[in-house]
DNA sequence: AAATTTAGTTGCATATTTGCGCATTAATAC
DNA sequence: GTATTAATGCGCAAATATGCAACTAAATTT
């Protein structure tokens, strides 16, 4: 468990999570939307990838990710909620 | 939202925070569930404070760690279904 | 009140891991 | 062949994790 967290923990896996769950991408797009250099991502695609939470296929040139587990998806909601409650504490 | 995740995705620091969602714990005793040195139990407890994920009060001799963000307890059958999913995917 | 005990934190030192980009390689398309 | 897309091989800097030893703080004893 910790160890799909800290496949999560981090900025822009994050945002290519949430990407994800719009539809699939490409390494280019993800690229594109980050700012983060093409090889970085790719690195985070493959962390993703090894944790199963992402998957890809090819297609031409491209390849395809897209989200594999869509159970992650349910931690955004989640973390909103841890969030939201540590700013209003006292 | 990937710094809170990166407090939680350590081992270690689930377990902490697991035991303090039964109640008060003081180092000592998480020191015994762990296993871990209780100087790095100590660290483990300041890094999840930093985030306000957990609380101390001190009595008499003892300083009793609390839950504060009781919201963390929602991951976990979040992260259940997550690696659930993984386990049982192709 | 000073000394001692008990509980917890902090200062190193060290080993490991992570993140990043450039440059190179791999794989496919044309 | 060349062009395009993505993945890897370094190299390096920064961050993490860990335990021992030293230290701090509070309580109890003498």
């Amino acid at each position: 468990m910790a160890d799909v967290l800290k496949a999560l923990a981090h900025p822009t896996r994050l945002r290519i999570v949430e990407q994800l769950s719009r539809g699939e991408k490409c390494v280019q797009d993800l690229h594109s939307v980050t700012g983060t250099d093409m090889s970085t991502v790719s690195r985070h695609l493959s962390i993703l990838k090894n944790h199963e939470i992402i998957d890809s296929r090819r297609d031409k040139t491209f390849i395809y990710y897209r989200l594999k587990n869509k159970f992650v998806l349910d931690l955004f909601p989640c973390m909103g909620s841890v969030l939201g409650a540590t700013t209003k504490e006292v």
